[in-house]
DNA sequence: CGCTCATTTCTAAGCGCTCGCTTATGATGC
DNA sequence: GCATCATAAGCGAGCGCTTAGAAATGAGCG
């Protein structure tokens, strides 16, 4: 998980690392350039070789982000379970990508106001095609009869505001383990549509 | 609805809405001083005799915030309706109030961290018993056999993301109109616990 | 291996600008 | 005529980012 992309250096791995907790800590805006560095103990201009400016270090780590949870959707989609396991297994997988990378998730969730108009559009396309896993089950479940909600659009609204608020308050007192949050969620996913 | 408060002036008022509306669009600590009062055409000093602060800026309006989806749920909340009915209605006016007031709660939900120890710890107690309006009813629903619910705690955890979260996108190009969402969110907030 | 040399990545310094906030002072209205 | 609320001006600090040059790195070759 979160493993180095290809062909970048160890050192643009930590400077991501450390700006995704200064970015989920206190925002983007409130966060400068030597926050970031004061972390890694280096010098504010050691970043910008790796970097070229603050914004595409925030689009590299909302690129990293929305790959992520779609491919980890993607990768427990199967379309040959029974529509509400389908369902059960890609919303447990999705609300426990945002609790393992609640901080990420943050900055993947609530950051985006800090990108060019054109880095936003790239990364709300990927946006799009993760909603469209879960819209495409939960048609199919309405159309085979195994889902009884009536409005489909509405639902899938709702299941991924479920999942994404997730990582807002992610951990908590109560709930510290995000393998046990999936499957609850999971549950409660099916419950709603059901 | 955000009637001005007792006792403050018009330009406090006004101050604090063009805050709202920068909070929402960038943050925190993406926003200045001089981005406010340029919205509302006078100088950056002349919120000073309103505001003592940025900090404390943030601080009334989260507190305005917080108290009014607080009173609105309580206004609402009807312990003498059936369990389902109860929920349905406090959900419907929690989701409607979120994307009626979504700037607003943009920053009550997102913008926390700019706050001090002391006044975060005020607004999270205000927090708690919001989150208390919602387990107080899915605590009766399940004790009286409507609900069948297994794990009530996250149950309401779900119920409050399912809420909180339309302030991120609300509106979308599929709803702009907050009483048809709260409907379809007290329907659904139904079927999860049911 | 050891050596050279080009490339990459680091630091210290600092540029022009904006930050939150204060001060001194003039306008407004009970 | 006194308190209130506005302004212009400006303080010290920090902002994103650039530069100059030193140190580290890796490839090619004996």
């Amino acid at each position: 998980m979160a493993a180095t992309r290809t062909g970048e250096s160890a050192a643009a791995e930590r400077i991501r690392q450390a700006a995704i907790a200064s970015f989920a800590e206190v925002g983007y805006g409130g966060t400068s350039t030597r926050q970031i560095a004061k972390r890694l103990n280096m010098s504010a201009a050691a970043m910008y070789p790796h970097y070229r400016s603050k914004e595409e270090l925030l689009y590299a780590i909302a690129l990293e982000g929305h790959r992520g949870v779609l491919a980890a959707m993607r990768a427990v989609d199967d379309a040959d379970l029974p529509d509400s396991e389908r369902l059960r297994v890609v919303v447990d997988e999705f609300a426990r990508w945002q609790a393992e990378h609640h901080e990420l998730a943050k900055v993947v969730q609530y950051e985006l106001h800090g990108l060019t108009r054109e880095h936003y559009r790239t990364i709300t396309a990927i946006r799009r095609e993760t909603t469209e896993v879960l819209a495409e089950i939960v048609r199919r479940g309405v159309a085979s009869g195994e889902f009884t909600v009536g409005a489909a659009d509405d639902a899938v609204l709702a299941l991924s505001s479920l999942c994404v608020d997730v990582c807002r308050w992610f951990p908590s007192r109560t709930h510290r383990d995000p393998v046990v949050l999936g499957r609850a969620y999971g549950d409660l996913a099916v419950r709603m549509v059901r």
